[in-house]
DNA sequence: TCACATACCGACCGACCGGTCGGTATGAGA
DNA sequence: TCTCATACCGACCGGTCGGTCGGTATGTGA
């Protein structure tokens, strides 16, 4: 009777619930350290209520992460498509990431962090989500910025690795210290990549 | 009898023989997924026998990384006191590193990736070996840099975590199917950390 | 050779945890 | 109002794993 968009049935706020509650209590544990017990609990279900959405605790963590990585891939994606050069576009994407709900933002290293406690078709699927939310978008832009001239020809794989990793440094717990405002990370962030630490162009490393 | 320098008794290779069948069993599986039976079958004891050299599974693990740690301190310490530039010494850091034999290497992330697991004193204490091997021996060199006008000012606590995160991007299996030499990592690296991406310095990104 | 400490064994324990299952509550359609 | 499906409960199970403990082997000093 509603309008078109279908409005959640009880069972899907359930497992919403579920599914935040998982969110919020892998972001602060390790995957091992998160019983199903404290999830049910935490989302005021019993265990066999959570069981009834979930077939297991795998598949629970890696629906949960599916569905954020797909999430980012959509906002990233736009990110990559606005106009403007590639230091400009790169930024946006940041921009986009820094300001995101922190828990949000911690989401994205579980991945990382867990990868190694799944195996075969899971791993992999996580995996790929990964990629596909983060590093593939910002190789795109990197492409194009080697494209037009405004990044120096390099492996656009690993340049977008190392992007990603610096932006990780700056999300995380130790530049929540250190930084006031959002802005700070991300000229330091983009600066970096782009300009380098040196005062002068020097070169000839090895 | 022997030498002044004591000779490994029976008891100290048993614990070493633990020590490295634990190290080599934590670099591939996560904390919670190598059980101490593992360990002590990979090492030669059985699970009382281990316990006789460790009073606990985390003190077990806590003592490796310590010892590990303290070795990349003092290795890295010496890359800090050599003479050059500080691209040239932080270089040498890099290739000292990057030499290390694989498990070696990758050790490095463990506190990273395991630092949730534990609480208290053993956290403090992992994170703190962790920061005094790596990130702060990296700093002493960019404030160095700073100061002797190499590298732009700037938060130098920042500057040695991205530094650290640019060799960690390097080292890892994504990096091994892509980079053929230690050279090209090195260049790589430290390259992109003094000089940036860009063809010509821009600036402003905000 | 006796005494004692230290190294090590391996069966066992108890707690915990993922997952199940028989059952109840709720609500919608006939 | 009867029926049936779906949502959910909570006691329970099977297995695992960290850790223990009584015992044996080994070697060393007296």
């Amino acid at each position: 009777m509603p309008a078109t968009v279908t409005r959640p049935t009880k069972s899907e706020a359930t497992a919403a619930r579920i599914i935040a509650a998982a969110r919020h209590l892998f972001v602060a544990r390790t995957y091992a350290d998160v019983t199903t017990d404290m999830i049910a609990r935490a989302a005021d279900v019993t265990k066999g209520g959570l069981y009834h959405h979930f077939t297991s605790k795998e598949q629970l963590y890696v629906t949960m992460m599916l569905d954020d990585l797909e999430d980012k891939r959509v906002l990233f994606a736009q990110a990559v498509a606005s106009p403007g050069t590639a230091r400009e576009r790169l930024a946006g994407l940041t921009r986009d990431f820094l300001e995101l709900p922190r828990e949000e933002r911690e989401l994205t290293r579980l991945v990382r962090r867990d990868v190694n406690t799944f195996s075969g078709e899971e791993r992999e699927q996580l995996v790929r989500a990964y990629q596909r939310a983060l590093p593939e978008r910002v190789q795109e832009i990197i492409e194009d910025g080697i494209r037009d001239g405004e990044l120096a020809p390099g492996d656009s794989r690993i340049l977008s690795w190392s992007f990603v990793a610096l932006v990780e440094v700056v999300i995380g717990d130790y530049a929540d210290r250190i930084y006031g405002t959002t802005e700070a990370r991300l000229g330091h962030v983009v600066d970096l990549f782009f300009d380098g630490a040196a005062t002068q162009p020097a070169g000839g490393t090895t």
